[in-house]
Parts: structure tokens; sequence; C-alpha cells
DNA sequence: TTCCATGTTCCGCA
DNA sequence: TTGCGGAACATGGA
């Protein structure tokens, strides 16, 4: 599920297995996951170069591979993720695009559906900017008058806000869930009728849900048994107060709560 | 078989 | 003009 904390090991991963090693050959194994750049360029520019360092912008990874000039950027859609590994036998199913080391191992994009994106761009400041991708969730120099400021300022539902990334880049429809109920804010409520008090409960909310899923590896197995995250199918239950979790689509998309938790 | 799914973008309407 | 809601996109599992 990539959202911010999924990306985030995403990154980590990256960083521990694939830093400081000379890339030997590139494959694009599916051209449509490519944005803005040709497999040929994007092969000249990799093979011989190494991956200097890695960050984060919300939903998106970049690797550094020219000392401030260039990065790959790399998109994960509903359904990506990477795998580090030697051995053509151990090649994840839906192989997209595929960067093999000199030392023998290999570091594969993998996406079953095919809405994913990799490129190739001068800085991620420029990327960030001609997206008009909104703070990353995480910035510690987003600060509670900011963020509240940009909430009040929309009329959209807040699950809808929470999730536009022109807002606050990051957050997607599983952990706008989770962020809500924790915040207990109903999703539907209107962006700009929250008031100071919800506001804050939304700002601390985001952070200590992001934080905790990072902390717990994005792996639902291991958040705290408060989250209503492992609760969220048809016949889940509030792990807090137990009654039967409710489920409806806003804004397109399938919003999961608790009734009681989060009143109108 | 049909519906639904963690992603973004595009179109039409207010 | 801008923002919002819904459809579209690609693929596969329930």
């Amino acid at each position: 599920m990539p959202e911010l904390p999924d990306v985030e090991i995403f990154k980590q991963y990256l960083t521990s297995t694939s830093l400081h090693k000379e890339i030997r050959s590139v494959e694009v194994l599916t051209s449509e996951v490519l944005e803005g750049v040709s497999d040929r360029k994007l092969k000249a520019r990799l093979k011989g170069a190494e991956f200097m360092s890695a960050r984060r912008h919300g939903k998106y990874l970049f690797a550094e591979t020219a000392e401030g000039k260039e990065w790959l950027v790399l998109h994960f859609g509903m359904t990506g993720f990477l795998k580090y590994f030697k051995g053509h036998d151990k090649d994840p199913p839906h192989e997209r695009f595929l960067v093999s080391f000199t030392n023998g191992f290999h570091l594969a994009y993998d996406s079953q559906r095919k809405l994913g994106e990799i490129g190739l761009v001068d800085t991620p400041e420029r990327f960030i900017k001609e997206r008009q991708l909104g703070p990353d969730a995480l910035d510690p120099t987003l600060e509670r008058d900011r963020f509240a400021e940009i909430f009040r300022n929309t009329r959209a539902a807040i699950k809808s806000a929470l999730m536009n990334q022109k807002h606050i880049a990051g957050i997607g429809n599983i952990y706008s869930d989770e962020i809500l109920f924790q915040s207990g804010i109903h999703p539907e409520i209107r962006s700009g009728e929250l008031g100071e008090n919800e506001l804050n409960r939304l700002y601390s909310q985001m952070k200590y849900v992001l934080e905790s899923a990072i902390e717990a590896r994005a792996d639902p197995d291991r958040f705290p048994s408060t989250f209503i995250i492992p609760h969220r199918h048809g016949d889940g239950i509030c792990p807090k107060c137990k009654t039967d979790i409710e489920k409806r689509t806003i804004g397109g998309r399938t919003a999961y709560y608790c009734p009681h938790c989060q009143k109108r």
C-alpha cells in the first residue's frame, strides 16, 4: 500500500541495499511506466552511475544519480514495491524496471497494475514545484498554523482534502481513514467547517499515525491495537468501542469509519 | 462474471 | 477562474 509510510520504508530499503554500488545495466520491461524519459536516455544516464542518496516527498521516492544534478524518481501507484535480490529466479512477478549492479545484485521495481511512474528529474525541488505538491505530511517545518490554514480554505469533505496531494503530500485512502479515526472526525465533514480543536487533533494525529506506521515498518500486523486499518473490511468492528464499522463512498473512494467515535 | 482495489489525471459543471 | 466530484486508466483477485 504505497502511501507515505510505505514509501518511507522503500526509501530506507533502497538506502540500506542499493547506495554506492556501480550500476552495470538497466532493463525497462514495461515502457508504459516511463514518464518524460525514453528507455534509451534512462539507460544511458544510469549505466556506470551509482545511487548516491535517497529522499522522499509524499508518495514519491528520489534516488540521486549525479551529484546535485539528476535524480531518478519513482512513484508506486497502488501496487508498486522494490525488491533487492541476487539470482534471476528471484525476480518479483510483475517486474517493470530492473537495475543490475556490478556486485551481482539487482534492484527491481514491481507493479502489478501499471499505474506507477519512473522518470528522471534535475532536482526533487523542481519536480515538487512542477507537480504542485503540497508540503510532505511529516515535514518538521510544517507547523500547525500553516496546516490549519490549508484546511480552513477548502470546501471538500475532509477525507478528500486530506488525500489531495496539492494540500499535503503523502496521505492516501487507507491512512486518511486512520487519521480521521484517531482524530474522532467524521470523514464527510467539510474541511472548512472544522473547528480549531478539530484542526489541532487532525494535525497531531496525522503525525502520530504516520510516525507510528513507519515505526511498525508499514506492516498492519505491527500497528498499535487502537488502529482501525486492520478492521477496514466488510464486517470490521471499531477497536475502541466495538461498534460495527461503516463503509461508504466519499469523493469516489471507499471510506471506513466508526459512526460512534466519529460523529458528524 | 462482475465488482472492487492502496494511485493520479482529465473532464464537466458549478 | 477555480475547485470539486466522478470517470478513466491497467490488471487481477474475490
